[in-house]
DNA sequence: TGGCTGCTGTCGTTTTCCTGTCGGGGTGCT
DNA sequence: AGCACCCCGACAGGAAAACGACAGCAGCCA
């Protein structure tokens, strides 16, 4: 068995990197290379080892020598396409999960079937924590069972990714979609500060347009629902910077 | 002897590695790839170890290998056709519980499969967890004598799997086959919220058509049955997530 | 065969509440 | 003090969910 069962333990990304016998291996198969290599950087960030393929038949031979544990497949490839891929990565006889991207409309119809098993699939344009949770969660399944919840903790705040529960000193916070995205890249990065164009960047749709305070915005809801009732403030503003949430701030 | 001794009461409940039951061995032999490998993947994603054949000769091939538990074996074959493939696991000694796949008309085929020492069979297009649901059945009743019920059960919802029966506060609900089945994936599923997409997957046909509001349909039918004769509401909505039933958090 | 019954999914309306924009005022740094 | 920078109240537009009404259909029984 490879690395994958090493995964979802309640710590921190970074400090499960470490901990992590072997690297979590991506393949990412899209034609759009900016797309690809975004998913690859960002992919390599967290401490997987990723590459790339531009094109279906390139994908088949990468998988081949590259052996991933989980793949991100466009559906929309210029030879052969993402159907085609899968189906000869399947007659070469590896299960491995994977993960499509397809467009806006119909195509998703077709994915539905090939998504029952417990790939999944992502509709363009998604926001790249999204995806990332999205492969998290593949991974942890498919590692067989014995799986475990997913939990991120700082200080006393806890937020489960599976039953989304988050909770701050045992008392349960009722956050929004986008609320919850923030506090989850927030956490998993912890204690590292963001920059606010990092937040935008990840939690928002690649592409997304105007610049706005929107990140501020956001975190100030965080602020408020998680201190109502009191407790040291965990979100701590780095002036000029970004944001970073911990126990306290840098002295 | 093989693994099924090991299981225990809900088949479900089979996890850690250090409580080490051995996990269910499963082929699946269809000559549709996507299909082999959906139920594949789903059986994967459950815990169990699954392998796929596509042909008659392949299936016997990998059924002496890898020794299944139990077989998923599609009546439609190219070369073998389902019953040889059966007759000759049977001549080489193996009682394995064998669950058939069959197009949509053949009702012959039913009663011959049946009668042919098969023990389960279900109509294409299939539900992945109509399919689950059965094979974890049957698994359940070649475990030997004193095979005990399934019972599913969150706060005082109750559902037996075997007779049907689904109580609230010991008040029989009378519920329709689709209710029944998305209230048996979100209990069994439970606490884990679940987009309507899973859903859809998991409850309906492969190949169900595109766009529909059916699964907060069928949500909301089961929320007046449920919830008409009093006590809290137990399906959550997760807005702009999904659904999932547990007892209302704590605070 | 034809009516009856109950199940399922579609449509359209209503309701809820999420999200991003704007702008005034506050805060910290130099 | 002066200047960025940040916080956050208020609000509008719109997305998501709940649900009533209805039509197609399958199964059943006479």
């Amino acid at each position: 068995m490879c690395s994958l069962c090493e995964l979802g333990s309640g710590v921190h990304g970074r400090v499960a990197q470490y901990e992590r016998v072997e690297k979590v291996r991506l393949l990412v198969v899209d034609d759009d290379p900016p797309i690809a290599d975004l998913v690859a950087t960002v992919a390599r960030y967290e401490g997987w080892d990723a590459v790339t393929a531009y094109s279906g038949e390139d994908a088949l031979v990468r998988a081949a020598e590259f052996r991933p544990d989980i793949v991100v497949l466009d559906l929309m490839l210029p030879d052969l396409d993402g159907f085609g891929v899968l189906d000869r990565l399947r007659h070469s006889g590896t299960m491995v999960p994977v993960v499509f991207l397809t467009a806006r409309d119909g195509v998703a119809d077709r994915v539905a079937g090939l998504t029952r098993g417990g790939d999944d699939y992502l509709v363009k344009p998604f926001a790249v924590e999204e995806l990332m949770a999205r492969l998290r969660t593949v991974l942890r399944r498919s590692a067989g069972p014995g799986f475990q919840r997913s939990v991120l903790r700082v200080a006393d705040l806890t937020m489960d990714e599976d039953t989304r529960e988050v909770r701050r000193a045992d008392r349960l916070l009722s956050l929004t979609p986008t609320e919850f995205e923030v506090l989850r890249y927030l956490m998993r990065r912890s204690p590292t500060v963001l920059t606010k164009a990092q937040i935008l960047d990840h939690v928002w749709e690649y592409g997304f347009g105007g610049r706005s305070n929107v990140v501020e915005l956001v975190v100030s809801r965080l602020r408020r629902k998680m201190d109502e009732a009191g407790g040291e403030p965990l979100i701590h503003t780095v002036r000029g910077f970004g944001y970073v949430i911990r126990r306290q701030a840098a002295e």
